[in-house]
DNA sequence: AAAACTAATCGTATATTTGCGATTAGAGAT
DNA sequence: ATCTCTAATCGCAAATATACGATTAGTTTT
């Protein structure tokens, strides 16, 4: 990839929305979240057995989740815990949350 | 890319949440859209004066937020109008919203 | 010690994304 | 008609993402 800039002098705001919206991004991510957030408490068990897809490419959308930090898992042998990881998880919410509300709905745009 | 299953059954809502989050997965865009809003109304002007980057990679990121619903642009020759597209920036708004609120807060997890 | 089980990682293939410069398209202005 | 200006698109290169099967690492069970 030619950058002309490699140095884009990016808002620590903007590359933290950045981060967990491309988390985001894939549709097996939310249905694994949405998941996760439909446990009474954490999960312990092959999300193989709930999704369709190997067991690699499971364990790779769960590192990138755990990259954003919006999971966390913790050994439980012999399987993992798979949890939402709750303090990020509002810390997700009020980025979001902020970031849309960031806009005036009809500001008087004769466009 | 070898795909075992080709029609993974997705949820219509994780598709949705997962186009947007995908077109919000990278700063520049975030900042556009932060640009955008902070707009007393639309803009109309030249993206590359704002931002370090080429005028071709600015139209492509424009292209994705527009493919996302979340931008619209009209023609005002000889420039382009931008704006939030603030229907669609209401309906992100909540389905991010209810994402994000899908989760129990420290719902007795004894990890 | 050996077998079994889970989840991460490796290696590979392909698709997509990101970026640039150059070109093109379309509308106004000269 | 020609020139100018903006923004989209093209063509290319390189980086990332996505998916798989195979292997490995770490536990627990036998």
């Amino acid at each position: 990839m030619n950058r002309a800039l490699e140095n884009i002098n990016y808002k620590q705001n903007s590359l933290d929305i950045a981060l967990i919206a491309k988390a985001l991004g894939h549709p097996t991510r939310i249905e694994i979240l949405n998941y996760l957030n439909n446990q009474s408490c954490c999960f312990t068990g092959d999300l193989v057995d709930v999704f369709p897809i190997a067991q690699s490419t499971i364990s790779q959308h769960l590192k990138e989740l755990k990259n954003a930090g919006l999971i966390k898992g913790e050994v439980k042998p012999p399987k993992i815990k798979y949890c939402i990881n709750s303090k990020n998880w509002s810390i997700a919410k009020e980025l979001f949350s902020n970031f849309f509300e960031n806009n005036i709905d009809n500001k008087n745009c004769e466009i």
